[in-house]
DNA sequence: TATACTTGTAGACAATGTGTCCAACAATAA
DNA sequence: TTATTGTTGGACACATTGTCTACAAGTATA
């Protein structure tokens, strides 16, 4: 049985964590003073105290509820689908805080959050490499090698799409991603070849 | 002719920018203050004020060197070579450094900026579009695509590196970057179809 | 070397934000 | 209803910022 939480402290975290994203849309992370949120949550500034101990972590705490419904949408959730359909959607709901998750000047470093994130609950999840290399098991350091550079390269996707105005749709997108997801993973053993400290085979003067 | 900076200047300004990047080292950007950098340099507090207006100012500034440093090993100056195994040189050379830029918690987003200077400095680079789609050239829009994917995974392949305190080499790391950045390239034919809303071939379940 | 100019110093200053505290009040759970 | 808990508004000491001064030290040039 879960501990029941006051009403009147939901309402008032809820408000501050609104407060927080609406005013950093509208002028910025950096220059935000508590005062500001409380005001703009109609809250006493004592109140922002008894829950958060710093803007910091009130942003965080703000971030968190992204990063639950992302992982309601992971695929482990929502097998048999291109996982990036929902991921894409997911942006295309709320452009403006994944503004200022992924490219947030002035903002803390939420991208590599969301990095990991993506790259233990989406990437990771493509785990054929059972399929790509049968017999052989690749080392965990090239599954995780892997699995930074989708994730890295599907966040930075994310970024350009937001950047120029989402030019194309969530299933196009969503499509550019998982092929060239798809496309490193096929070099999983080519990887695991470098990783172990073979020749070279692909590097032009030899 | 180059108008001639004073001597003290130069001086103050580069016992600034180290002593700001050796407390980020240290202690972390978010609770820095002004006068403990201007303590670390032996300067008065004043003389920040002649030269920078705030924190972040200086940290811009501070970094700015390495982006001219990898400006000049960038593939267009060093032809013939797997550019990746500079840019891993570059960042085993100053690991903490980079530290900072790429996965700095609480510092303003640098990695963002960094990413941008790799896809146009050293993935653009790759600019073999005509040999991989002889005849026809890719639309804008699919190329920046391609550069923005591929320099948010390099960028992530240099993250793990550092998190996972180097257990490979700079040119394992050079090679794996340059096998998954050009299997990326080679999809560019897909994503250009992809992108001009031709019927898929590739997912599973249509 | 003498000169004019620029930069750095030390300290003071108002203004602003922080974090903590309290007594009074309001909402809530039971 | 009653005891408990959360919120308020104000006060407080404290730290940091950004600007400004008069003066000292450095630099370039004649």
């Amino acid at each position: 049985m879960v501990a029941k939480i006051d009403r009147r402290v939901q309402r008032t975290r809820e408000l501050l964590q609104h407060s927080l994203l609406s005013l950093i849309l509208e002028r910025g992370y950096e220059s935000l003073v508590i005062q500001e949120i409380t005001d703009h949550a109609n809250l006493s500034r004592a109140a922002f105290y008894l829950h958060y101990r710093d803007k910091e972590e009130l942003l965080w705490a703000s971030v968190e509820e992204v990063f639950s419904e992302l992982q309601e949408i992971a695929p482990e959730n929502m097998p048999d689908e291109n996982p990036y359909i929902a991921l894409f959607n997911h942006v295309a709901e709320r452009p403006r805080l994944y503004r200022v998750i992924v490219g947030g000047r002035g903002t803390p470093n939420i991208s590599e959050r969301l990095r990991t994130f993506l790259a233990i609950k989406y990437v990771h999840c493509f785990e054929n490499a059972a399929e790509l290399m049968p017999g052989q098991s690749p080392p965990g350091p090239v599954m995780e090698i892997i699995d930074s550079y989708v994730s890295g390269a599907v966040l930075a996707l994310i970024g350009w799409w937001l950047d120029n105005d989402q030019p194309y749709s969530v299933e196009q997108m969503a499509e550019v991603a998982d092929d060239l997801s798809l496309s490193a993973m096929t070099r999983l053993e080519r990887v695991t070849e470098i990783a172990s400290g073979l020749p070279s085979a692909t590097t032009a003067n030899g």
